[in-house]
DNA sequence: ATGGTCGGCAACCGA
């Protein structure tokens, strides 16, 4: 069983990529953000073929989530619980007896600005939203673009970059104190090198090329499925692709459940 | 090089 996630940054901009990537990598379940597509424009004949289920929820030039699933998407909800709930910014769904929390947390635009502040609220948003609907003994996987880079390891010159809006003390702070509540990393699970990123800034040139990069895009799990978790990677050359892009994929693949010895008829 | 390039959408905002 395969879970994934991207930022698109543009669905339909996106489509070839991402059924192409589907075809290749077969995941069960693929969570997007920034769709950037109202709802009644979601190119749902586009991904058709691909024979997935697809929820989604959008708005205007911004912002919009979406979950693709081979097996069935119940209980779908969108946005946190209090005022501004940011629906084009969090898609929930169950599937397959597990639940998925798929976000884009906001960039925060520069330190001193609301934005920043804004995002540094999600985060305690989000921590009373799994209070609220989890216990971290759910099976239960939290996954999108996160915005922040945790540690030194995750972005391509920490010194330089140590006090932006996706890597700074505050931020990196509030992930990991949400991530305390019962998440681990399954990408830091399983591999401890730097210089393994998810995004590339389009503004720097050759930046792919040279690996200037940050991990912003995270698979997170409670205990139940982490311990299940047996790989996960980022997957894709993003400036090499038909639509060329500044995320690429991460996922994480999960021991299938076996049928148990003995239990069949003779 | 304190820069630059995308996407949506039609002048700029957001990343």
């Amino acid at each position: 069983m395969k879970i994934a996630s991207f930022n698109a940054n543009s669905i339909r901009s996106r489509a070839p990529v991402i059924l192409r990537w589907l075809a290749e990598s077969a995941p069960d379940i693929l969570c997007i953000q920034e769709t950037k597509v109202q709802d009644k424009d979601f190119p749902l004949p586009v991904f058709a073929p691909a024979g997935y289920e697809i929820v989604f929820n959008g708005q205007k030039q911004y912002n919009g989530v979406a979950i693709f699933a081979k097996g069935q998407i119940s209980k779908v909800t969108s946005g946190l619980d209090d005022e501004p709930k940011d629906p084009a910014r969090l898609i929930s769904a169950e599937i397959n007896g597990i639940s998925l929390v798929n976000t884009y947390i906001p960039q925060g635009h520069s330190p001193d600005s609301e934005k920043f502040q804004y995002k540094l609220q999600w985060f305690q948003r989000l921590r009373k939203y799994f209070d609220t609907h989890f216990s971290p003994d759910d099976p239960l996987v939290w996954l999108g673009d996160l915005n922040v880079a945790l540690t030194e390891k995750d972005v391509y010159a920490p010194d330089k970059l140590y006090g932006s809006v996706c890597y700074c003390k505050q931020t990196t702070d509030a992930l990991t104190e949400l991530a305390a509540w019962g998440f681990t990393d399954l990408f830091r699970k399983h591999c401890d090198l730097p210089g393994q990123y998810t995004f590339w800034d389009y503004r720097l040139r050759g930046g792919f090329r040279r690996n200037l990069g940050w991990r912003l895009d995270y698979i997170m799990a409670t205990q139940p499925l982490a311990e299940k978790c047996t790989a996960c990677w980022v997957d894709g050359e993003p400036r090499e692709w038909e639509k060329p892009s500044d995320h690429t994929f991460i996922i994480a693949e999960f021991e299938e459940e076996r049928p148990k010895k003995g239990t069949g008829h003779l």
